[in-house]
DNA sequence: TATCGATTGGCACCAGGTATCAATAGGAAC
DNA sequence: GTTCCTATTGATACCTGGTGCCAATCGATA
């Protein structure tokens, strides 16, 4: 109702913004009650950008995202995959991968890529964590590169159980070990699996 | 430079804004020699959506991931916590904790409820995991609500290792068993921590 | 030869802006 | 009071990346 002093309003629109980044010029006037032409002078001051900037930044950020590192699926970027035999990952630890304190890595992120190759590693359909025995040699900082190596020791039985060790290393460094159990339906798959399609873990 | 029939231009297209969406049609002018009224007709048969469009639907899809799927916290909710005694914490599986074939949730999840409820519950301004002996008693599926009860068995010396059990359970029925052994770079922390501020883990 | 699909050109229009200039309101300083 | 300054608003031209529509052309085919 009342007009907000300019500094308010410019709270308020960096607010409103983050809140809802899909907004328009012409929304943004209804919400503050000021000109399309104050919005626009906000923005430029605030430097926030206009709505298809906006979006487009999203989309990027979605789409480097979903090539190098498929969040919610595996953790880390397999880059080497010999199925039943071998593999290797590699992990950035990021911002939001590290405790704010101290910037060392949240110990199931290690564990996650540890996991995700270990399950990616067993060439069946269904693969699953039975059980795992691990390490945390040394605490990872912001900033370092984990190479995950994972090795098949026991494809045993057809049906059952496989054994898989896995390295984390910071360049020549060893950080994380653990020895993996993973629980496997079935037999192998012939030929291709969809290991490379990311459906794995 | 020779023309592809159009049913070879249409494959071609989809390719192309399967593999960079961020084209416009007037570089796809470029790329199919084809004039710009022709980029849109075939557009408009595929049902491909203008530049916008596309960019703005990946927008959404990455803005409600980013909602959905607070990663980078705790996992799981601690509801209940007796500083270096035992902790509870609540974690629901849901849609983008699971293998989307079988349902099934992704061990790390599990393991990172354990292992944010371990870390969370050792009264200390640093607190690591060191290392932990982990059994997946019987497979997580979407929908399952994971409730993690952690005992501190020794805090032991003032500084250095504490041992944390760790049980998660869906109703009556355990799921998951972990021994963690965590590292506390200090003494106990007079009074308060920040575990209610999601800072611990 | 007529016709039909595919392609191209042209024009009006749209959203959601940028860039720029001018006008107005309100308060503080002189 | 008058001047000065900031904040706000209005108005216009222009931009990108399109949609929608109509007409013209080309080439093959019946």
């Amino acid at each position: 109702m009342e007009r907000l002093s300019k500094r308010e309003r410019h709270q308020q629109l960096n607010k409103l913004i983050e809140e809802n980044p899909f907004l328009t010029d012409r929304e943004l006037t209804r919400l503050l009650k000021v000109s399309i032409q104050t919005i626009r002078l906000d923005r430029l001051e605030l430097s926030i950008p206009e709505l298809r900037e906006r979006l487009k930044m999203m989309a990027e950020r979605s789409y480097d995202s979903v090539r190098s590192l498929p969040l919610d699926e595996v953790i880390g970027e397999i880059v080497d995959l010999q199925l039943d035999k071998s593999g290797i990952s590699l992990f950035e630890i990021r911002e939001e991968h590290v405790f704010s304190r101290s910037g060392i890595a949240r110990g199931h992120y290690v564990f996650a890529q540890a996991n995700s190759l270990a399950v990616a590693v067993i060439n069946d359909e269904v693969a699953l964590t039975a059980s795992a025995d691990i390490r945390f040699v040394r605490p990872v900082r912001l900033g370092e590169k984990c190479i995950a190596k994972a090795y098949v020791r026991s494809s045993g039985s057809q049906r059952g159980l496989s054994k898989v060790e896995v390295f984390t290393y910071v360049g020549e460094e060893k950080v994380f070990h653990g020895n993996f159990v993973i629980y496997r339906s079935h037999t192998a798959i012939a030929g291709e699996t969809e290991a490379e399609g990311g459906n794995i873990l």
